[in-house]
DNA sequence: CAGTTAATTAACCATTTGGTTTATTATGCC
DNA sequence: GGCATAATAAACCAAATGGTTAATTAACTG
């Protein structure tokens, strides 16, 4: 994936609206008025499209037509590709570790109580 | 975790320059000088002490004191905290999958060959 | 003490972001 | 055609972001 796009797909989901958007999409595809529903007290209809442009243009979903309507529908690639990011530091918050350990866990160990440690970075 | 801070772990990690940083101390800890390093042709201090102050903040990294220098490390729970928020939605990216059918194998299933689906949202 | 190194602060600037209001486009319906 | 609904576009604005340069603080070193 192209650094710049894990800089978007990360910058779509720094909002609590649009967060808030692909929860209400993981339970199955709505429009942009069904999206804006919880926001539209606070909220102009304009301000939501752009929130929708952002996660489309993050590849977070995928906008198609049905007459006057934009149905969306999340994509999970795009969700992936944040999560594999991340993932590469798992060995950061299972908790105690070092790198010397965790080499030795996963080559000779086989009674240490640590859990592994997975190779990071690229 | 609050909502905010969530906000907060996403926004800092949508910059190529303070994932780099990340990536840098997952090898080990480092002072500002040392990660400003990589990035000290194109780029000044107080722009990296910027950056670092964004990671912090957001509680990706801790901060602590060695006479002048200022050595930083990796803080798990801060990327723990973004992977469990994208986690919700690994049912998205693991191949074909709808909630029933998850339901399903999670509690009475056991011969499909299709991957789990966690429950999703609160 | 004087000088050097590490890092931060302050003031500033341009661009981006997240919102607004008003106007426009596109579709379906009577 | 005329009207209502769904959504977007355009123009604008305030605040946040990411950078700069210049000055400052803090610690070590000779």
């Amino acid at each position: 994936m192209l650094e710049d796009k894990l800089t978007q797909t990360f910058a779509a989901l720094a909002d609590p609206t649009r967060r808030a958007m692909l929860a209400r999409l993981s339970q199955g595809e709505a429009n942009v008025s069904e999206l804006a529903q919880p926001f539209i007290k606070t909220m102009s209809l304009p301000a939501i499209t752009k929130h929708v442009k952002v996660l489309e243009r993050a590849g977070l979903i995928t906008k198609s037509r049905d007459a006057q309507w934009r149905p969306c529908k999340l994509r999970g690639a795009g969700l992936r590709d944040a999560a594999d990011w991340v993932g590469q530091y798992r060995a950061f918050w299972e908790e105690s570790f070092d790198r010397l350990d965790a080499y030795l866990k996963e080559t000779a160990g086989k009674k240490s109580r640590k859990k592994k440690s997975d190779a990071l970075l690229q």
